[in-house]
RNA sequence: GGGGCAGUAGCACAAUUGGUUAGCGCACCGGCCUGUCACGCCGGAGGUUGCGGGUUCGAGUCCCGUCUGCCUCGCCA
């Protein structure tokens, strides 16, 4: 039955989503797969669906019997070639569910070109499947026209990066795979190797030095789409391989990268019909974390972080003038109409908020007067409600929620829980793109667990020259030249101006607890490289999974990736990552170590549960 | 490593307080049907209730452990 398929079958005149009523009458030969079949014991219709869409075929008896019976034993999803007449079907028989539903095929010539054992999932629209049988037959899950969609507007993206960035005289240029293992970042994922006994590849979590490696070698203006590898815990916004727009430039400035990155979104936003704006908001670190209690603030709703400290630091209530004399501060959001909050949804948000550090969450609502607090804190804080009202401009009917804490706590629990909030009371726009640029972070960063600094972005970032004299003692008071572009609270890509001088490189080393010894020995070839004539140099890189998650609005990248991995890394398709032979460990000197605390324990415990067991 | 949710036929779901032979729809198989479009009608087959233990006269249901998937904190320069 598929052998000796005849070459005309194979030739496509249309998609399955092109016909309309002007082809009338018209011969034509579409493929496609068995979207549903409909026997009525004479006359037969079948779906066919392409990639482009469902075309309407009719078997009609007087086509032939032989035909007519090879009609009526397809099913889903078998691949056939149909050759037939075009035929208008009318008003009343018209399907405006389809693109192609004024017409329908009526076919002369069924072909047959592979069957399909019944699939584990339905492929319409009106069945689902959970997403590990989706990414166990993901060929098939590829058919749904979401899916499709999904990797044809990736490659558009791509393909839209590609011309802005070709256009502007940037050069496509590939870097190792194989790659040494660095100090500092994510872990990595090591590769051994038979030709080397002791020593281990590293898969680049991204091609940094490489990208400025070009830069000294005169490439000038570098980009790639590059694939990254964290050995990291994974999310909804994270796997273990993702992609990178990787772009470098020498001679450039910050408003450099930043034009060219906003050209590419520009030209990308439009491959999506999506708008971009004629000039992004730029704010400052120190601005988003104070309005927003987040580094990447999500514009598209409203619900600033309000400072109160100093209304409240004399207050009755201990909690909140106690925080402001330990040195901490007292900070409100208001959530319009928030008073419709039962108690048992804020006593909820208190315990969710202790997953980030808070003690707590204290809550009040605008009584109908608006002059006045009623029920949670209420009570203590009455005495100061006209200031707190004027301050935080809050209306009958809304709910205030203050943090009293040190700084870094309360910012990061108001600005997840302004985010938590609007997503849950409906308050963002799923049509909105708010874009920004995020500028001026701090250099450095104290890792309490580490005890030494570690950077913010990466240690290859170059300070403003200014902060680099003025904090030598007081090296988290830096700021570095490092931009973030977000949209909508999400980080979709970063960079910075480099450090193109091997002393300053040092520096920035020795300010992150790694030695000059230790910097040559892992990073010579970065520090040999900027001793002859490194130009000076900045660049960026898009997060391209998450930009295509962004522009399509999906709710995870594994939605517009081909074949990615779940949570715990694993491709349920290949049943990677898998155990291999004792010879190939033996071939590169490794071995296997046994599981701490390993598989025997229960057994023995079964055995003691059955006092019979040994007696029989 | 921590917290949360889920797992019943190929798929999606139901099963009262722990109580008869674990049900329904789609898919599958057989039959009927000449205008359907998620076609319809008649009939049939299909189950280790993720896995392992426990409590009980009796467990899909309760308890403990474990595996898998998803969300999340930590982590992710």
């Amino acid at each position: 039955m598929t052998t000796n398929i005849p070459n005309e079958a194979l030739k496509r005149t249309h998609t399955c989503g092109q016909l309309r009523a002007s082809d009338d009458a018209q011969t034509v030969t579409l493929c496609g797969w068995v979207q549903s079949y409909r026997d009525h014991g004479g006359v037969v219709f079948i779906d066919l669906r392409d990639r482009d869409g469902i075309t309407q075929v009719v078997f009609d008896p007087d086509a032939g019997e032989q035909q007519h019976s090879l009609a009526r034993h397809l099913r889903d999803e078998w691949v056939i070639s149909i050759t037939g007449v075009v035929r208008s079907r009318g008003e009343d028989r018209a399907n405006d569910k389809l693109g192609t539903g004024e017409i329908e095929v009526f076919s002369k010539n069924l072909i047959v070109l592979n069957r399909s054992e019944p699939v584990p999932f339905q492929l319409d629209e009106h069945h689902t499947t959970g997403e590990e049988n989706r990414l166990k037959y993901r060929y098939i899950d590829m058919r749904r026209p979401a899916m499709n969609n999904a990797l044809r507007m990736r490659h558009a993206i791509t393909k839209a990066m590609r011309d802005v960035l070709d256009a502007r005289g940037f050069v496509d240029v590939e870097t190792p795979m194989l790659c040494k293992s660095t100090p500092e970042g994510a872990r990595d994922f090591l590769v051994p190797s038979r030709m080397s006994r002791d020593g281990f590849y590293a898969l680049p979590q991204s091609p940094q030095l490489f990208k400025q490696i070009l830069m000294v070698g005169g490439i000038d203006r570098y980009y790639q789409i590059a694939r990254c590898f964290r050995d990291e815990d994974l999310r909804a916004d994270r796997q273990p391989e993702f992609t990178q727009l990787d772009i470098e430039m020498s001679f450039a400035t910050e408003q450099d990268v930043m034009d060219t990155t906003d050209e590419v979104l520009r030209k990308v936003t439009a491959a999506c019909d999506i708008d971009y704006p004629e000039t992004v908001a730029v704010m400052t670190y120190e601005e988003a974390m104070r309005r927003f209690g987040s580094d990447r603030p999500d514009l598209r709703f409203g619900m600033e972080l309000c400072d109160i400290s100093d209304l409240v630091a004399d207050s009755e209530f201990g909690v909140f003038s106690g925080a402001v004399k330990n040195g901490g501060t007292v900070q409100c959001i208001v959530v319009p109409g928030g008073a419709d909050m039962t108690r048992k949804e804020t006593d909820g948000l208190a315990d969710w908020s202790k997953g980030f550090g808070a003690k707590g969450l204290a809550v009040t609502k605008v009584a109908e007067s608006g002059d006045a607090f009623e029920t949670g804190i209420a009570k203590f804080i009455n005495p100061l409600a006209a200031s707190l009202i004027e301050r935080t401009g809050a209306k009958p009917g809304d709910l205030l929620a203050f943090g009293a804490d040190v700084m870094r706590v309360v910012r990061r629990v108001l600005g997840e829980l302004r985010c938590k909030l609007a997503r849950e009371r409906d308050m963002i726009d799923p049509a909105a793109f708010e874009w920004l640029w995020v500028t001026e972070f701090p250099m450095f960063e104290h890792d309490d667990e580490a005890g030494r600094h570690v950077a913010l972005h990466h240690p290859f970032t170059a300070p403003f020259a200014e902060d680099w004299d003025a904090y030598q003692a007081e090296p988290t008071k830096m700021r570095s030249r490092a931009y973030d572009i977000i949209c909508n609270g999400l980080e979709l890509g970063g960079g910075s101006i480099r450090i193109h001088t091997p002393e300053m490189q040092k520096a920035v080393f020795n300010f992150l607890s790694i030695s000059d010894e230790e910097a040559e020995e892992k990073f010579a070839f970065l520090l040999d490289a900027l001793k002859y004539g490194a130009p000076p140099h900045a660049g960026l890189a898009l997060g391209l999974d998450r930009v295509v998650m962004v522009m399509l609005n999906l709710p995870s990248i594994r939605d517009v990736i081909a074949f990615p991995k779940t949570q715990k890394g694993s491709c349920p398709m290949t049943a990677a990552p898998g155990i291999v032979d004792e010879e190939q460990l033996t071939e590169l000197s490794l071995q296997m170590i046994p599981e701490e605390g390993s598989k025997t324990a229960p057994a023995d415990k079964a055995e003691e549960a059955d006092p019979l067991a040994g007696m029989l």
